[in-house]
DNA sequence: GATGAATGAGCGTTCATTCAT
DNA sequence: TATGAATGAACGCTCATTCAT
């Protein structure tokens, strides 16, 4: 009896915990939408709570205030970066190779299918308070830290090492700041994301070729 | 008498012109450094006005309003970039010299003298509006031709030819992506300007060294 | 269960929507008093939602802005007033007397009873911008168009015509104003709305006494 | 050598004194066309200034304030039309002839030739503060009385007196509301200058026609 | 007399957030 | 949980008016 009971309120439990999510989700997506399309400050948590289809009030249920929203939402957003670009480097070892993958991924697989999250990654969560700062500097320090690995896993192969760690460290700042401008310039600024792909891989050939000429150079 | 009649219009005329101008560049200081502390949202009008020593009333008789204050700064801010940029890639002429002598005046010159500059460049005027937008893609599309310039007339001298025209554009944004990344990192997140003098450097070094690969390996 | 549930609800719910016409009644009543009192210009939101008891917020949740609250409260003026004319000219069929009765209602029951309204109407309307203007051209035209009807329906009867269509319109648009500027002559300026009764009386003759001799003298 | 300085003095001023003048009238007439166009409201001093080509502070000094602005304005409107009305009374004597020819000089002449003059005097100026509606009514009440006495010397030319000294006023109110909305019918909303011709003589008509048959019944 | 830069009170409007139901 | 009406602080902006030159 208890069992059963147990068992029919797991499964509604299951069920609302399902909805939840599924609400959670719903209005972080509309939240997606609306900030890559109108910018953070022109969209309302009205707008986003009828694209949700739910009430004002729902949206303060899920989420503290709006700033938690757009938290919320880079965190979903740096998850799923990491997934794709983290795998890339993973699959790849620590090898220059997986700098190259990962290159590949961003903006094929990232910018390519996903530019309403690299919108909000590089324009609408720039500027909007500590909070989502801090957020936006854990997400991009990721990938700078999985490019920074990379690089130093491919030295120490060749026997070599950098002449000091800030110096792997500017490299991969600079390799993810590559990304950054790229994935800006020609996604949000000039609207080819069809050419992004080509010129990705350009810009990719660019990286390897100088890390290249690094560890070649340097015996 | 008619001529010094002239002449003392002409003074206290002047002497108005300039006054005015004092007064444009007082307010533009005051919204500079206020945009940066705190953010152009969190900015009101009146702090801008109090910190200028003006009533709110002058800030809207020199600037059409909130956001024409930020394109006006951003131009000026551009002005001065280009300046510095400007003229290390006419010193050196077309060569990668110019290059590597431009990544020191950012890096040194700009960042180092005006991290505020840099801050509403890079962080406070992302995301505000069209006209901001359009603003900001032209002082930093002005650098990326700078670059790509540079880039192409080392290229010839070389005799040789990039895959494409498309290929130095790719090259241009990344390095232009390098300086913009290295910034927000070491001023803006780290804050540590003192050493983004050191790590400009090696920036620089690691452009300059894919750069030369390239060429070398062209052949 | 099931049922009573939904009564329930729709009994609060009802109570609610009771609720919220109340309110919107409550803020159109207070705009009236202030509006008439001091003037449109001269009274600001802050002190409608003084009046109403709700905060400013909520006089925006129930007008678009402030020239929708003047709008929604010109359309009430002109519902009602158009119910009081409207009745009149109605239980009078098409006849020289439904311009009478319909003066008479005019003057006592609406000027006498909504001073405030007929302010509203004939003064703190006037010049307040275009969709202001197309209401009270709306409103005023009905009533013209109620006069003209009359008149119309009264030549028929005694097998005149006038002399144009045009004609019937000048002569509705005549009557109509004289409505207007009694009001305002001894309403709105010497401010004895016990003489208007009487001198509306007047006025109404010497209309029906000019329509009369019109007809009678066409033969 | 007085007399002389005097001469000169007195010629100088009298230049001063028609620059003046002429000053006075440009910003009226200024004025007096950006009201008409936008609205009291909408038309700023700076404006003014603008099309009368002196500068704000000039403005300050041929008037008082906004207000004194549209009193005077209002002041040479009511001067203009009593001076065309008026005439048209005196010369007709105190005859109903009087005020046939009024109504057609006020049509024909008033609204013909200066629709922006009554469009100040029956909605730019309706509304606008005390000051400015007294001298609305002192405006309008000249009209009134003037009709009232053409009125009253004709009854006593009849041997007939009004019921009341009440009852001439009412009914020179009337001649005159049915002159305002006319006006405001055919040239503000409806925006046909030119039918206004033809239908005011109509109104006339009705009006003649209306006191006619008041006298002639009266026995 | 004429100028126009400077003022600042005042207002309309927005919107994130709360809370009774 | 969900709702949506209510709140009110905050802000951008206007513009009549003043006054030193």
């Amino acid at each position: 009896m208890k069992n059963a009971e147990t068992k029919t309120l797991s499964r509604s439990a299951m069920r609302r915990q399902r909805e939840k999510e599924l609400r959670f989700q719903t209005i972080l997506d509309a939240a997606e939408s609306l900030f890559a399309q109108s910018g953070y400050h022109q969209t309302s948590i009205e707008q986003i709570a009828d694209m949700a289809e739910v009430s004002v009030g729902t949206v303060y249920f899920y989420f503290k205030n709006k700033n938690d929203l757009l938290v919320k939402l880079l965190e979903e957003i740096g998850f799923r970066l990491r997934a794709m670009i983290g795998a890339a480097f993973k699959e790849s070892g620590g090898t220059v190779e997986g700098i190259k993958n990962a290159g590949y991924v961003f903006f094929e697989d990232f910018c390519g299918n996903f530019p309403e999250k690299a919108t909000i990654l590089y324009r609408e969560s720039v500027g909007q308070g500590e909070s989502v700062e801090i957020c936006r500097k854990r997400i991009i320090e990721k990938m700078t830290g999985d490019v920074k690995r990379a690089l130093v896993q491919s030295s120490e192969k060749m026997a070599l090492t950098f002449k000091s760690d800030a110096s792997a460290d500017v490299m991969a700042v600079s390799i993810v700041g590559i990304f950054e401008r790229m994935a800006y310039q020609y996604l949000l600024w000039d609207k080819r994301p069809k050419d992004l792909k080509a010129y990705g891989r350009e810009a990719v050939a660019f990286i390897i070729g100088g890390i290249n000429n690094l560890f070649e150079d340097g015996e």
